[in-house]
DNA sequence: TTCATATTGTGTGAATTTTACGCAAAGATA
DNA sequence: TATCTTTGCGTAAAATTCACACAATATGAA
């Protein structure tokens, strides 16, 4: 039992897990809440930080304990307080965004009702998980702009075409094919590859690769990609 | 007395309050700590969050009460959470970025000590308030070019140099007069003044308005100030 | 093998925006 | 009235964005 002279609230983190295929476009991973309140709904993973750790330690755990993911990026953005967000007692979430590379959930324990959503088809969520994830999505979009975290979310060698894709599946929008290629060969991060990419249906696009040494190099000079 | 199952940390909010004068350019309200921890340090106003306010309430509560100043503009933009970072107990905070016409501090009871300082001339802060405050001027940085945030800083009528130093103060960057100007006006957001402005040294300059139904109406579009 | 189709790679000119800078007008001071 | 400083306005060159055309490569059907 642990006494306090004034009232504390409990603090959880959540993690916003973003993953990206070409089939489904963007999709956040979301677990089904086996216990009260919410039971039967999906929510984001997270849960209660420990008193001996940071959010940032807290949110990297509680996301590999209940997903088995290891994120490519990470960042928090936003601490959400609303009074009676949480039935049980005074609970405020420090909300996480994440990148991972998409995939089967491998499963820890609690993992087992773990399930990737394509972000058009997102259940109603638990708590204000609706909220955060409205959140979480702005702040992805702005993100982008600033750092190449799109790369993250791709395979280490990808096409011009996929790469696209991505992007518009972030931003909600449509590029002209070929100003996107200028503008992203352009920025100077990309090589191009020797390998070929396989399972495509007509004429064999380069594949290229992400030059993180060149990004850092630039990030120095203050950065923006434009589109 | 307050008992918990496991331990909860407690929850305070810190206010980062920028200020503007053409003199001192842009400055930071800080506050003379009177207790232990860093008695006699200077720190952010701040306080703990009320179990039954959210952290907007509470940061809003503590920025009036402590400095009798009411926010043009308030926004959360991060949760501190090192582990040791305050000396007591395990305290997390929430971080605030406010904007207010700066002035003499009206004081409430706690203000005795409040004072401005010139960002450069900022002492060592208590806690971790020296990240917080890093932290704090890049996303005004960020924020400015979505925003047209800074217009809160400057008096309701003011003129184009005035307009072009917060600018180059905020940014810490210098730019071409007429190139600046010119980007201003083809916002649309400003509308010339009849008055006159008043303590010129040479010729007077020509007073402006910010027009704010005009902003409002372009924020439906997306929208960005470029520098 | 050949041809039609789908998809990728590259280029180019027009329009727009950014950038650098010249010059005259307005007020203060001598 | 002459001089100095600061503001207002404009313009040409450079850079960037944008719209679009055409050739090249692979697949599958004839």
């Amino acid at each position: 039992m642990f006494k306090y002279d004034y009232p504390h609230p409990a603090v959880t983190t959540d993690c916003v897990i973003f993953g990206y295929d070409t089939r489904e476009g963007l999709s956040v991973l979301l677990i089904e809440r086996g216990i009260e309140p919410f039971r039967g709904c999906w929510a984001f993973p997270g849960g209660f930080m420990r008193i001996d750790e940071d959010a940032d330690t807290g949110a990297l755990r509680e996301l590999k304990e209940e997903t088995g993911f290891e994120p490519l990026y990470i960042e928090q953005f936003g601490a959400f307080t609303d009074v009676d967000r949480d039935p049980r007692e005074r609970v405020i979430t420090i909300a996480y965004l994440a990148l991972v590379k998409k995939g089967p959930v491998a499963g820890g324990d609690d993992a087992s009702k773990a399930r990737w959503f394509p972000l058009n088809a997102v259940p109603a969520l638990a708590f204000d998980h609706d909220r955060i994830l409205r959140v979480a999505i702005s702040r992805l979009r702005e993100q982008i702009h600033f750092r190449p975290i799109g790369f993250d979310l791709l395979p280490p060698v990808f096409t011009m075409p996929q790469l696209q894709s991505l992007y518009e599946s972030i931003l909600g929008t449509h590029f002209d094919r070929r100003n996107f290629a200028a503008k992203m060969l352009h920025l100077g991060l990309l090589e191009a590859d020797k390998e070929r990419s396989e399972n495509t249906p007509r004429r064999v696009p380069t594949t290229y690769r992400f030059n993180k040494d060149r990004y850092e190099e630039m990030k120095s000079g203050g950065f923006r990609i434009e589109f």
